[in-house]
Formats: C-alpha cells, structure tokens, sequence
DNA sequence: ATAATATATGAATACTTGCTCATATGATAT
DNA sequence: ATATCATATGAGCAAGTATTCATATATTAT
C-alpha cells in the first residue's frame, strides 16, 4: 500500500494535486502597499454621495453651493466629502472671491468612472 | 440704482453668475438607484483583501485554502470575503469534491481591474 | 470697524464593515 | 455508521465611515 511520491504540505495535496506553482503565484502576488493603495482608491468612488459629486462634476465645474442643491444635501456633508476627494486628488478647487469650484482634477478619471458605469449598466 | 435683472434664487446669483443650467444638470443627474449600484460595485474593490483575492485570482483558478495560504489569513475571512465577491458575481464557485475552487466569473473585470492599477501606479 | 455670505472643520453619533471564534454543512474515506 | 477534511456561516466585537451640529475662517459689502 505504497502511495504514489506527492510533496504533501498540509492540506494542498488535494486542491490541483500539485502546489509547486503557489509558490510561484506566491511571488507574483501584488504587495501589501499596492493592495491597500489600489483599495483606497476604488473607495474613492465606494459612496452614492461621492459617485454624484464626481457625476455632477463630470458635466460642469461647480461650486459648493450648487452641488449642495444638485444632490439635495447639506453644506457640510458636501465639503466633506469634496475634501476627501481632493485628499485624494480626484478634485481640485478653484477660487473666486467667497465661492469655490470644484473640478475634476483628472481626465483619466472621467474614463475609468464612465467604464465601470459601462460595466454596471449592463450587470 | 437698478440691478440687472437676475433670477436671484438664494446664493447662486453669485456662483457663475447664472444658475439657469443648475436645472438642466439637475435633470441630467446620475439616479439616485444608479449612484447606489455604482458605488456598490466599487466597493468590492475597495478593500485590500477583497483587491488581493481579485489579483490572485487574475492569475488562476484557486481553492479556498490556497487563498488563504496566499493573503496568509484565516479561512474564515478569506470565505466570507470570497461569498461577499461571489454574491457581487465578481467570483464564481467550481466545487469538486471536498474542495472548491473560485475564479473571475467575468473578463470584463480584467479590464477595469487593470485599467485602475495602472492609474494608481502612475499617481 | 460690523454684518453678511460661502466654505471649512472638529466633535459627536449612528451606522457599516472586516475579522475572529465557534460551529455547521457537505464530501470522502474507513 | 464514524472520522476527517474543506468550506460555509452566524454571532460578536473592534475599527472605520458618513452625516449632523456648532463653530471657525475667509471674503466682500456697508
């Protein structure tokens, strides 16, 4: 009753019969510091409030009073919201007197935004 | 020491002087229902374990236990992340046997997976 | 100077989320 | 049947997040 020679390493035997290329894919792996950077931006654009800002900023820079009214919200929220964004340099502002605009401070966002606006539509 | 005529309404008189469009991109705004699912769909790549299953999973078809071998975390976490992306039909199950094996369930996440990792390296 | 307006911000709070633990399910082997 | 292995899942908890409230800052007008 001779089992066959299997590197048996724990469990992984049994899944795929050979794990000799995890260790492969283990190497491979997308390091910590890019997982989480990659994941805070998709956060970015992980909340209704902010997925309008960035919609509503798609068509016309604004400021924040209209974007308050645009997205039927209070002041504060909105500037919040708009600061985290520009943390993030998705926006940036524009000032002009007591008003300021908001703008998107990226074209390149307006493509990845519009593709998975794509994506959804059709899910 | 007579005004322009202008539709004063609160504030925005002075945020560009006309606010007439405001309207007209109020009505051309993202529905609600929609920003949600938005939102939604980039919240399941918002976070760095879900981000790091996606990324291995790019490479290959794995089971659950090679999963947790390669984000080295509990198999509990890694299951619930894995039915978390599943119920977004981001993943999809093969089971044979005792063991089951999860994959992309759509190459169009390739796409906008990839596309996002290479704006973030660029920033 | 004071008042008014537009935006920003810190603190508090209600809500969400990701992990751990214990346990359940489902499949194979004995 | 029982045992074992791979995965799934509910409960609990700690950490994170979005909003509101009150207040601060900055700009313009008087």
């Amino acid at each position: 009753m001779e089992q066959p020679i299997v590197v048996t390493d724990d469990c992984d035997s049994t899944c795929e019969g050979t794990n000799t290329d995890l260790e492969q894919i283990k190497a491979g792996m997308i390091e910590e510091h890019y997982a989480v950077q990659l994941a805070d931006w998709f956060k970015a654009f992980s909340d209704p409030t902010r997925v309008k800002l960035i919609y509503a900023l798609l068509q016309k820079e604004l400021c924040v009073h209209d974007l308050t009214v645009l997205l039927d919200m209070g002041q504060s929220a909105v500037s919040h919201q708009l600061r985290y964004l520009r943390n993030m340099r998705i926006v940036k502002r524009r000032k002009v007197g007591k008003t300021v605009f908001y703008s998107l401070d990226d074209t390149h966002i307006e493509e990845i935004f519009n593709q998975t606006l794509q994506h959804t539509k059709h899910v």
